[in-house]
DNA sequence: ATGCCTTGCTTAGCAAGA
């Protein structure tokens, strides 16, 4: 059993990708960002053909967030109730487990905050508070929850290829890292710092100044669980093979396998 | 560094990403 998240950076464009990696990965759930198309541009034909339910936010140009599955999703919800957004960043999904038990797989695409002090970082800011609150009220219902996709906050300096040169700088700040362990105190843990991984391990590279062969990266995308899905995860690894391939991803996926 | 890439929208140059 495993789950997956993968910021594409375009559907539109990164299909094939996608199903390419599906085919060699055939993950039970993933969860996509930045699909930029609107919801009637969705390839919901061709992820069905690939044996993969699909739920979906679409938007045009900018956001966009699915849920891939195996198996068929329920109690969708679309957008972060109670807060009124223009942006598609949230969506989430119920699943069965092969134990008879569900898992519930929230997906998300958060602000990137451009820089302290700006609108968007204002706005980043509230919609962290608003996935708290969201997040905190479905604890309530699902004990095993997973909270996964393009967080766009790291951790600490481990997640950061140069943290001095990028000390309080968007993704990087204090303030973001509050509202991370925030959500944390919820009762969650960070997947990839359940097990021993290779130094220097990031989830995003700049298309700029051969980013990623250098590996000036940062850990951005993630995957936070309950735990009950804790004591059954057995591994959670960043997966940098598709960021090798021609006209990739920035980001790399993100997969978690549980017994 | 004011950009460096990439994408979408619109059709050459922005906006936005991170």
């Amino acid at each position: 059993m495993q789950l997956a998240t993968w910021n594409v950076n375009s559907l539109g464009v990164r299909l094939p990708h996608v199903l390419e990696w599906l085919a060699e990965h055939p993950v039970d759930v993933l969860a996509l960002q930045e699909l930029k198309l609107p919801d009637e541009k969705f390839p919901a034909e061709a992820l069905r053909e690939a044996g993969y339910h699909a739920v979906w936010l679409g938007q045009k140009t900018y956001n966009g967030v699915a849920l891939l599955s195996r198996a068929e999703p329920q109690d969708v919800v679309r957008h972060i109730p109670g807060f009124p957004d223009e942006q598609s960043r949230a969506i989430a999904a119920t699943y069965p487990l092969p134990d008879g038990s569900t898992v519930r797989v929230v997906g998300c695409y958060f602000p990137n905050g451009q820089a302290p002090g700006s609108d968007k970082f204002a706005y980043k800011m509230r919609w962290l508070d608003a996935l708290h609150r969201w997040v905190q009220e479905e604890l309530t219902r699902h004990p095993q929850l997973a909270l996964m996709g393009d967080y766009n906050i790291t951790f600490d300096d481990a997640d950061v290829w140069d943290p001095d040169g990028l000390r309080e700088t968007i993704h990087c700040t204090t303030e973001e890292r509050q509202h991370l362990q925030r959500l944390v105190a919820l009762g969650l843990h960070d997947a990839h710092r359940l097990f021993e991984q290779p130094p220097k391990s990031y989830s995003w590279w700049d298309y700029r100044m051969l980013g990623f062969q250098k590996n000036r990266g940062l850990r951005i995308d993630h995957i936070l669980v309950t735990d009950a899905l804790k004591a059954r995860a057995t591994g959670c690894t960043i997966d940098r093979a598709p960021r090798k391939k021609p006209q990739p991803s920035d980001h790399a996926p993100v997969v978690l396998t549980l017994g």
